[in-house]
DNA sequence: CGGTGGATTGAGGTAGATCAACATGCGTGG
DNA sequence: CCACGCATGTTGATCTACCTCAATCCACCG
């Protein structure tokens, strides 16, 4: 199940994304760059393969590396000293992580699933960017539209009620994923209870029975614990509060 | 009361800062530009008066203008279609405003007090931007720093306790205010309780009874309704659950 | 000095947390 | 391929932090 299910979201071909750096030349950061350039920042980039949860950086390390996501999920978080955690963003392939200028990391990264990233040197990266200060126009419009997310998370946290906020969840999810067009095909869901819990500020319990409650309604249909199938797409966008 | 504690702020120095594009030189955006650019910077701008409880612009509003603030507090939010209000921050002098990239504001800026903002046409903004592409890394910077705080929000939003929350604002309050060395000194709160409740995510009722459970414990004395003094720093420090 | 909008305080209700038991499914090794 | 065991998820019962509703209180302003 679980196997096919991969297989066709692979095929769907958005589970994953050409680098927005180095490989994916005609888009984003490097449109407009010169071949030049484009070959320079392409030595800069090594790729990796990571397994299930590993941790990319914690929350406090130098920021030594620039990272792009091409393959895989991987959460943001922040925790307090007691261990109670805020999962700040899933990212998905063609995200970048650690872009925050600065000495150190401000949040832990870690792979929910395997994963490929493209990784560049902070050094180079910083480098490269002041030989091609257009890209940081680029960058900037990634920071603009990560601090969009963030704003929308804070509504969601700080007013919606634990319904809304699956809702929401869910949405948002399904949208990024690139399966808007697909309204009867399974959304993929990497995350465990426990982290949708803490991307939702609730609990696990909460999450589970809320689902519960839209698989009961019809409002979705759950695959195994992994994946959803959104059957009322009205009403979902009606649960989810968002004006 | 309320007319000396404004006095003070204003001796003290940071009730107004300069513009950090066309009046701070010296700081931030402008480091390193030419003078000639500075000019034409400078010519760009135009300085606008603010009354109590002015809109600057609202969430879906074509985004026009850039801002930064020199004098007085202004709130972000965003709203739901009910009502439901969350305040994303508070912006003090020197803070920027309606930075985001693209067509449209992404939130609601309102004044809570009288304020002086320096205005920029957005398309000579994004000109200027185009002829000086190494001022984005400073805004990139900007951006960055703004996405710290944001994902600071969500944690205290999705996971502390009202108290932590509470204890937290003022913190980050007193910080940003620039008063730290003046442990002593009242603190200005320029935001209703109202206004203090949809940032932190709860009611006026449990600010206001969270406020008076720190006041009767000798963490912090209020002063009116519009003012603090931290008492006991280390303790409300110790609250504010932030590790 | 009285009116008005914000702030405080109290009583009671509830959404979601917590605690606990149980189910399920997945990976492992036989 | 199946059986076992553990991690993950579900479900139920109860508790509680915070919300809601309501009644003052208070500070500021004409």
């Amino acid at each position: 199940m679980t196997a096919s299910l991969h297989d066709f979201c692979a095929r769907r071909g958005d589970l994953t994304a050409p680098c927005r750096l180095c490989g994916a030349r005609e888009f984003n950061i490097c449109q407009a760059l010169d071949p030049a350039q484009q070959d320079k920042l392409f030595a800069l980039a090594t790729r990796l393969q990571l397994g299930k949860r590993d941790r990319l950086f914690a929350a406090g390390e130098p920021a030594s590396h620039v990272y792009n996501l091409t393959e895989g999920t991987v959460a943001l978080s922040r925790s307090l000293a007691d261990g109670r955690r805020q999962i700040l963003g899933f990212l998905l392939p063609g995200d970048f992580l650690g872009l925050e200028v600065g000495e150190a990391h401000r949040c832990d990264a870690e792979t929910l699933t395997e994963a490929k990233v493209c990784r560049f040197e902070r050094a180079a990266f910083d480098g490269f960017l002041k030989d091609n200060p257009e890209v940081a126009l680029r960058l900037l419009k990634i920071a603009s539209s990560d601090l969009a997310q963030a704003a929308r998370h804070e509504v969601l946290l700080g007013r919606k009620t634990a319904t809304e906020r699956i809702a929401s969840f869910l949405l948002d999810l399904r949208d990024r994923s690139g399966a808007r067009h697909l309204r009867t095909q399974p959304l993929a869901l990497p995350m465990t209870r426990s982290e949708i819990a803490d991307y939702t500020g609730l609990t696990i319990e909460t999450v589970s029975r809320v689902l519960g409650r839209l698989k009961s309604g019809k409002v979705i249909e759950l695959i195994g614990a992994s994946a959803v199938r959104v059957l009322d797409d009205a009403r979902l966008e009606r649960m989810s509060g968002s004006s």
